[in-house]
DNA sequence: GCTCCTCATGACAACGTTGACATACGCTGT
DNA sequence: ACAGCGTATGTCAACGTTGTCATGAGGAGC
C-alpha cells in the first residue's frame, strides 16, 4: 500500500512507478481517450498498488468548479427539511454533484455564517431556506458567479429564484372547510409573525373568515413560539368558555402537535382541528387528522431543476415558482360545532 | 466590487490594493498576530472593497486539513438518520468543522461509491451507518490516516470504532412486555434477515420467548421487505385464524407503520404491538404505542465524540460502544390476549 | 556607537492537479 | 524519400493559499 502512515500517494507517485508522465496518469484516471491499452494497464497497475485516489480539493482549485452545492436548511432533523434535503441530494447525485447540508436553526446570524463558510469552500451553487431578512451579505457572491435558489421564503433585499408553496391558498382552503363544516369562531395558531410564511398563512386563514363574511375576532389569534408549553397554553385559552372557538387551523407541524397533545389532555372531540404540514400516522389518529399538504419533495426537486439549470448557464431574469397545496380530509376537520364525538 | 462577472479577487488582488504582500492578507485573514494597526485597517479595507473569500479549497491544498468529515446514511430523510444527522452537524459545527452527508439507500455499492467519493473530498473522517457487508475498500484510506467511525452497525471485515444499539436486549425487553400481559403466541416482524440489526432483534425475540419457556413457532416470524403492502400481507396471515398471534413485535418504525396501518383496516385492538424505534405523534393513538426506544442523538453524538478523538491523535485499538435501549409503555403492549378493547 | 533582540513584513516554494502546448513516433501518399 | 498527418506522450505553468525562512527597522542595554 502506502509508504508509510499519513503519506497518501499522489499522481506523481503513480506516475514514477508506471514509469509515466503524470499528465498521463491524469488522462487515465479521468478517462480520457489517447491512452494506448499498455499504458493504461500499467497505470491502473499503479493506481492499484499504490491505493492512489484523486485529489479533488486540488483538481477543483486548478478547474474551477467544485461539483458541490450548498444546502441551508431551517433544521435538518425536521422532516420539512429533510425531505426537501433527499430530494435535492438526490437531483445532485445524477449529475455527480455533493450536497453539503447545514442548520440554521433559524437564527440569521448562523445563516449568514453557514452561507458564508459554503462560499469558502467555493460551491458552484446554494439551495436557501432563509432565517434572516437580509440577504444582501451575498451580493459579492453572486457577482462572483454564485447561483442561488431560495426555498419555502424568498429572498429579502436581493433578487433570486424562489420556490414557494402557495401559503395563503392553502390556509385559506384550510380554513374554508372547516367554515364549511359549519365553524364560525375558529382560532388561528401561527409561528411568529415576522415569519413571511407565518404571515401569509394568517393571510389566507382571514381571507377565508372575511370571503365567507365571519367576524375574526383578535382573541382567536396566537402568533407566537412553537414550544409545546407555549401552544398548550394558547390552545388552553382559545377553547376555553370565555373565547370559545369551536375548531382551531394550526400554522405548522410543530403547533399542530402541540394542539392535539392539548386537546387529548381535555376533553378532545369537541374541537375540530385543521393542520398545516402532514404528519406520519395522521391518518391513525381517530378522528384522523385533516391537514393541509404542501409537498417538500417536490420543492426540492424544483430548487435543484432552477439551480442547475443556472449552472448550465442560464441567464434569465430570476424567476419565481409557486407549489399549491392539498388538502386530505381526514376527520378532524369535519366535527361539527357543538357535535359530541368518541 | 469585483472587476467583472466570474472572477473572484484572491489574496493576490487584496494585497496589490493594500499595498502589501499576499502573506500579510493571509495573516489578517486568518487572525493571525504580527500585524500592525495601520495594515490591519488597510487590508481590512480592501478585503471589503474586493468582497474577497478565502478559498478553502487552495487553503486545504496546502494544509492537508479539510475540516469536513463525510457522513454515510441510510437514508437522510429517515427520522433515525436525520436526528443521527443533527447531532453529527452540532458536534462538527462547535469544532468548526463541515459535514458532507448522503445516502446509501441500503445499497452497497453506492455506499461505497459514496464513501470513496468522501475520500476524494479528502474527508478528515467519516461516520457510516453502513448498508454493505465488506468494507476492506477502507483500508488503503485508512493507512493513509482516515479516521473512520461505525454507527448502529458495526464494520464488516476491518477493525474499526463502532456504535451500536443493544438491539439484543431491546427485542428481549419488547417481547418480554408483550409476555409479562399474558401473550404467548407472538409475532415478529422484521427486516431483511441479513441486516446485522435485524438479526439481533430477532434474536432478542428468541431469548425472551424461549426465556420464558414458550415455544416459537416459524410460522410467527416473518423477515422481508419493509414495503407497506407486504407488511400488511404479513399481518393479515399472523392474525388470521390460522396462525393466531395475539401480539406483534415490529422489527423497526417502517414496519411498525405498517403494522398499524393493517390493524387498523380490520378490528383492530384485540391485537398487542410493541414497535421497536418511537414514532412522532406515537402517544396520541388510542391506545397508545408502546415501544422500544433508541437515542439517535446520542448514537450520533457518541460517534462524533470517538470520531474527533482519532482526529486530536487518539491511537487506542479500536472501540465498541453499545447503548441501551430504553421502554416506553404507552398500552398497545399491554393488551391482554382475549380482551375486547375500544 | 555597537550589539542584540523584537516586531512587522516580505520572498519563495510547495500542496496535487490539469489546460495549453510541444514533441516524437509511425504511417500514408506521391 | 519527403512532406504531412494523426496518435501517444511529455513539459510546463498555473490554480490560491500558507509554512519556512529571510529581511529590515527600531529600541534597549552597555
Amino acid at each position: 500500500m502506502s509508504t508509510h502512515y499519513g503519506a497518501r500517494p499522489t499522481m506523481n507517485d503513480v506516475a514514477k512507478r508506471a514509469g509515466v508522465a503524470p499528465k498521463t496518469v491524469s488522462r487515465v484516471v479521468n478517462g480520457e481517450p489517447g491512452v494506448s491499452e499498455a499504458t493504461l494497464a500499467r497505470v491502473r497497475a499503479a493506481i492499484a498498488e499504490l491505493g492512489f485516489r484523486r485529489n479533488d480539493g486540488a483538481r477543483s482549485l486548478r478547474s474551477g468548479r467544485t461539483a458541490s452545492i450548498g444546502l441551508l436548511l431551517e433544521d435538518i432533523a425536521d422532516p420539512f427539511s429533510s425531505q426537501l434535503n433527499r430530494a435535492v441530494e438526490e437531483a445532485a447525485r445524477s449529475r455527480g454533484c455533493l450536497v453539503l447540508a447545514g442548520s440554521s436553526a433559524e437564527d440569521p446570524v448562523r445563516e449568514r455564517e453557514l452561507a458564508l463558510t459554503f462560499c469558502s469552500r467555493r460551491v458552484d451553487g446554494l439551495i436557501v431556506v432563509p432565517a434572516g431578512d437580509d440577504h444582501r451579505y451575498l451580493l459579492p457572491e453572486l457577482t462572483a458567479g454564485l447561483a442561488a435558489v431560495f426555498v419555502d421564503r424568498p429572498a429579502r433585499r436581493i433578487e433570486a429564484d424562489a420556490v414557494l408553496t402557495d401559503n395563503v391558498g392553502g390556509a385559506r382552503e384550510g380554513a374554508a372547510h372547516l367554515i364549511r363544516h359549519g365553524h364560525r369562531r375558529i382560532g388561528f395558531l401561527g409561528d411568529l409573525p415576522h415569519i413571511p410564511t407565518a404571515a401569509e398563512r394568517l393571510r389566507g386563514y382571514r381571507e377565508a373568515m372575511t370571503g365567507a363574511g365571519l367576524p375574526v375576532s383578535p382573541e382567536w389569534i396566537v402568533m407566537g413560539s412553537t414550544g409545546p408549553a407555549e401552544v398548550g397554553a394558547a390552545v388552553e385559552r382559545l377553547t376555553s368558555a370565555q373565547v370559545g372557538v369551536t375548531a382551531v387551523l394550526a400554522g405548522n407541524n410543530r403547533i399542530t402537535v402541540g394542539v392535539l397533545r392539548a386537546l387529548s389532555a381535555q376533553d378532545r372531540g369537541r374541537i375540530a382541528v385543521v393542520g398545516f404540514d402532514d404528519l406520519e400516522l395522521a391518518d391513525l389518529l381517530s378522528p384522523g387528522l385533516t391537514v393541509v399538504v404542501q409537498d417538500p419533495e417536490a420543492l426540492g426537486r424544483a430548487a435543484a431543476e432552477l439551480l442547475f439549470g443556472r449552472l448550465a448557464g442560464d441567464r434569465r431574469p430570476p424567476r419565481e415558482l409557486r407549489f399549491r397545496t392539498r388538502l386530505v380530509a381526514r376527520g378532524s376537520g369535519e366535527i361539527r360545532p357543538g357535535t359530541a364525538c368518541g
